[in-house]
DNA sequence: CGGCCAACCTGTGCGC
DNA sequence: TGCGCACAGGTTGGCC
């Protein structure tokens, strides 16, 4: 679940929770995600005032006052509930990794089966340097993401298209899903190498990856305004795919009567439609 | 360096 | 009901 618009889908949802609020108690149950959690996590955050939560790629950054940033990413299976004041706070349920009580007295918690999530600590001077963040490609929901860019990237690749557009480095944000529905909306087949692209294609894709996450980023959206009245958990919302986990049924392009297929490319699945993508 | 694979973990769903 | 296997939205270290 977690690509760029459930991690800015979540960033949403904890901004109004935490910024410009003083975290009252913070603690870390695991001594580890992807990699260890800072030791002093508790006792650095336990107390801090958070400034401000963006957002690089999948990986959201909470700024504090003293110029610490938590840098958290999602994993494959991480969520984050938020339990409000005056609701029930629950007891800490398995895979619940990191919890942060607020001095309002709302709860965040991160829950994580897998462990592929991580935190780590950065700082607001060295975080475009830190090792997680500094070869990431362009947001593509920015300027720097543009036919330009994407060309001279795609140019030099062999690999396939599909598989060059889940390169962080090549543009940020993209996971598995999103690239299966730009290629099937743009109509390019995932096979296709990537320094195959025509510059007219390359064209069309630009502003379809856009639209398709900012879609996305709109339905989160709209999931958001009710979440706290439902169940508080962020970033899991439904969402209908055209093309991803759709092997065997019809593909919805007006006229198409093929079927979507399921490839594996780099050991992911890739789903697309044959007729429509070439 | 580019490209590919295995590995990191746990949970779920399916066929038998 | 239980077992074994395939597979899951991400990233990276190691190997050609």
């Amino acid at each position: 679940m977690p690509e760029l618009p459930e991690v800015e889908t979540v960033r949403r949802g904890l901004a109004p929770i935490l910024e410009n609020t003083r975290i009252a108690k913070a603690c870390a149950h695991a001594p580890k995600l992807r990699v260890d959690i800072p030791k002093d996590f508790n006792q650095r955050l336990s107390g801090a005032l958070v400034t401000r939560l963006t957002r690089r790629s999948k990986y959201i950054l909470m700024e504090c006052e003293d110029g610490l940033v938590a840098i958290l990413h999602l994993g494959m299976s991480g969520r984050i509930t938020i339990h409000t004041a005056g609701s029930e706070h629950p007891a800490r349920a398995k895979h619940d990794h990191i919890t942060l009580l607020t001095e309002n007295g709302d709860l965040v918690v991160f829950n994580d089966a897998r462990r592929f999530g991580l935190l780590v600590f950065s700082s607001v001077s060295e975080i475009d340097q830190h090792a997680l963040i500094k070869d990431i490609g362009p947001e593509p929901l920015g300027n720097g993401f543009n036919s330009a860019h994407l060309a001279a990237g795609l140019a030099k690749r062999k690999s396939p298209i599909k598989t060059s557009l889940l390169d962080q480095k090549l543009v940020a944000g993209l996971g598995n899903i999103y690239v299966c529905e730009a290629l099937w909306r743009v109509g390019i087949a995932p096979t296709r190498l990537a320094n195959t692209l025509s510059a007219e294609e390359i064209e069309a894709l630009v502003p379809i990856i856009r639209t398709i996450l900012e879609e996305a980023i709109a339905a989160g959206g709209s999931t958001l305004k009710d979440y706290a009245q439902v169940s508080g958990e962020l970033g899991y919302f439904q969402h209908s795919f055209k093309a991803y986990g759709r092997e065997g049924e019809p593909c919805i392009a007006k006229g198409c009567q093929a079927t979507i297929e399921r490839i594996v490319q780099s050991n992911r699945s890739t789903f697309y439609c044959p007729n429509c993508q070439k």
